[in-house]
DNA sequence: CCGAGACTAGACAGACCTGTCTGGTATCGT
DNA sequence: ACGATACCAGACAGGTCTGTCTAGTCTCGG
């Protein structure tokens, strides 16, 4: 099934962009700011400078271009998630800097939401390829919550991510609908709180 | 949700229901379960037992078409938020008690979240029908959030509203894409807890 | 009875969609 | 030199989309 993908980069480690690599950064850009439904084949291959049959040799069909868009969007969020965390070293602030690091994202100029509920308010199939990468996110963000969670000496971790996790999704969509970022900062003094609740 | 709808130009409000009407309850389904760009004129039309010249004729366009779905929406959304309402006395219940509407609402089958966040991340258009009545149903409910934090004493209304706001939207998120309506309940004992705090 | 308004049925235009196919070009390892 | 591989350009098929238009039916007030 897998054509021999190289999955991130492709042969000459940065020198010249696959058309395997166009095409996924034209239909992130394009996908993320217009929707996958509304952005057709045609678009995406103009914008990448691709051949349409390039396309299909690589991904075989639009869904699996969706599929790809969404997991390098996970991996991307993964990886900024743990990056941003670094720099903190209590798991208090570690917890608390996941909310910090959404801040950052949700300020960055053309942020529209969060790209797998987006992409799962527009899509048809019930156990498509968007469902199952949406749900892979969200398990991974709801385990490191939890993860953070029993770091920082709360009794019951799951609980409390259950909790971050509505704060977490409050944020996005409040910083989508209301256009400005101030929903991060807020949901991250709730956490606080909470977490602080949790603890006592 | 509700069917029933009463619409605004209706004529006798006697006994059939008008082609508009049709139209409407029949866009409300459909669009809701799939999606306002999924789902075509063909469909709707099909279902409500119309033709498509009387679709053009009472509402123009596909786009109005939606804008009516909306606005019916935002005006249910209302009504039921302010009956349930009515069966809490202390300003403190009624407040909170927005959640528990809420779970109510995600508790029904069907539930497929925010119709107006669903529809906003599909539409293309910046200033389009669906973003206006998407921001008139928001500012509707951080005005009913404000209103009932300053019945409840709270010494900075707006400021809770915002809080609440984000328990909101996550609560809807939450129960949309996990599936299980635990979300509105935990968000209301959250809430709780903030408006404690912002008492306090 | 008659005429106006609401409605139905469906053909049609023009655009866009995904996906396939043919054919041509360039680069690279051997 | 030579095949393999990757790629480009674009025509094409078959479908769906919105929106318009013609033509006929039904109902009701005056």
């Amino acid at each position: 099934m897998s054509p021999a993908s190289p999955t991130t980069t492709a042969r000459g480690t940065g020198r010249k962009p696959s058309a395997r690599e166009r095409l996924l950064t034209a239909a992130d850009e394009l996908f993320y700011a217009e929707g996958v439904h509304t952005v057709g084949i045609d678009r995406i291959i103009e914008r990448a400078g691709v051949a349409k049959a390039s396309l299909y040799s690589c991904f075989g069909s639009k869904e699996e271009l969706v599929r790809a868009y969404l997991e390098n969007r996970h991996q991307i969020r993964r990886q900024r998630i743990l990056a941003g965390l670094e720099r903190f070293e209590s798991p208090r602030d570690r917890l608390l800097g996941v909310f910090d690091v959404l801040g950052a994202l949700t300020a960055t100029p053309g942020f529209r939401g969060c790209p797998f509920y987006n992409a799962s308010a527009e899509s048809v199939a019930e156990g498509g390829a968007v469902e199952q990468v949406s749900n892979a996110n969200r398990a991974w963000t709801r385990g490191l919550f939890t993860e953070l969670a029993r770091d920082a000496g709360v009794p019951d971790p799951p609980a409390l991510a259950d909790q971050l996790m509505i704060l977490y999704d409050g944020a996005s969509v409040g910083a989508r609908m209301d256009k400005q970022p101030g929903a991060a900062t807020l949901s991250r003094q709730m956490a606080e709180h909470m977490l602080n609740a949790a603890t006592a």
